[in-house]
DNA sequence: ATTATTATTTAGTCTTACCTAAATCAACAA
DNA sequence: TTGTTGATTTAGGTAAGACTAAATAATAAT
């Protein structure tokens, strides 16, 4: 069973949608994919009536995967995560470089090459912007991180994932040293949704840099002592 | 200018039959590619009118490229021997299996990808193969080397290619040390089209190997004393 | 309970790249 | 010169996967 870029595509799509926000409809599935929605009621109905069934579908229902097309999702994802994260630690891309080619590589790379550079980086478990890399058998490492922009003054944390956006805000976010595993302390907090003040690092005398809500809505931060501790 | 794989495959194609046999005709183009023959009529009627122009097409005459077009081959030969020889050398697959999986990739990646790898392996050459590798602006290293099948009894030489065909028969090779630069010595050559014996290494004591002429055909070598002396 | 708006599907086309079968061309021998 | 034959092209068709425009269903507003 070889599937198509376009059918793997949209598998992943689906994944990603029904992940973040619930559920995923022919209009935000044609959004994130860039097409029209007459074409995604087209390849939803292929897909739900091909067999083995990777979808379920029920036309102005939305979709859903089935185990078996949450498996090849989950492939795909795979494939390219860990080629964000080779090209990076491999080849020197910078985060923001890393998504596009990924995304046309995850289709045509073979298991072999999947297995060799998975070895070759010692098997990570997330790629460059904190997005965990499912494992072989389908298995996502959690992480569990809380929006920079719920935290309040006076908090500290340690930054897990930025959302792969913009390039050129993943560029800025890398200049202020925002990358997973920075600690971040939030130093202020403006009211009426005004700007957060953030100090990058662990010095306590380090500069603030002041982030509005669209930069804040990105990033995700295991905020210390959310566990209880002793 | 974005082409497809397939027109990049025919470029390729159409580039290799006229370096290796003079010209490329329909149905020597539909062998290589592995289409009909009225596939290949129907691309070469369609690309010999595309603008701008990649191929020079007249019915039942053949077809070459014009400058450009041979310019397009040369990047996509260039993608597939750098592929071949990063994964070969950066990621420790054996010569057989390189080929395959370039033959996907060549088509995919971005000329940072590109960049970053032959800067890596620090501008080679050659692939794996002993195959030259086109520089970025297209030109092609020369080398000059003949058939271990026209050596005759005591010639000795360096490996510098072999035909990159059966897999079987790269790793046949391979276990016999049949590589580039490996040194040859011809030490029996049978009659009639028997088989050759040749000395891998330099080691006068070392074992003969009798090769038939369906594997001395795809090994090319330099022979000592070819150029003038003194 | 209607009506207006928005989301989604259906209908009808298009392009790319392939296929098979039938027609035609080119080259060579009789 | 005229067949014969192998190479090549044309004709007609399929399958993906996209698109636009028109129709319909679902949802929200009166
Ligand atoms: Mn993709
Ligand atoms: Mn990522
Ligand atoms: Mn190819
Ligand atoms: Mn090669």
């Amino acid at each position: 069973m070889v599937l198509s870029e376009a059918i793997e595509n949209y598998l992943k799509a689906i994944y990603q949608l029904c992940h973040e926000r619930g559920r995923a409809t022919t209009t935000a599935l044609a959004d994130w994919l860039e097409v029209a929605p007459a074409s995604v009621s087209g390849m939803l109905k292929k897909l739900s009536s091909d067999r083995p069934k990777l979808v379920q579908y029920t036309r102005h229902r939305g979709v859903s995967l089935t185990p078996a097309g949450e498996k090849i999702a989950l492939e795909v994802i795979r494939h390219h995560r860990l080629i964000e994260m080779y090209l990076h630690q491999a080849l020197g891309y910078s985060w923001d470089q890393v998504h596009d080619e990924a995304e046309k590589l995850e289709h045509v790379i073979s298991e072999e090459f999947e297995d060799r550079i998975a070895e070759k980086l010692g098997h990570p478990e997330f790629d460059p912007h904190g997005d965990p890399i499912p494992t072989k058998n389908g298995e996502l490492p959690k992480l569990s991180c809380s929006c920079l922009s719920t935290m309040s003054k006076g908090q500290t944390g340690r930054v897990r994932r930025v959302r792969n956006s913009d390039p050129a805000l993943l560029r800025y976010l890398a200049e202020l040293g925002i990358v997973p595993d920075a600690t971040l302390t939030v130093s202020e907090r403006a009211p009426f949704g005004g700007p957060l003040h953030v100090q990058v690092g662990a010095e306590p005398g380090a500069a603030a840099h002041a982030l509005g809500r669209p930069v804040t809505d990105q990033v995700f931060v295991e905020v210390d002592g959310t566990a209880v501790d002793e």
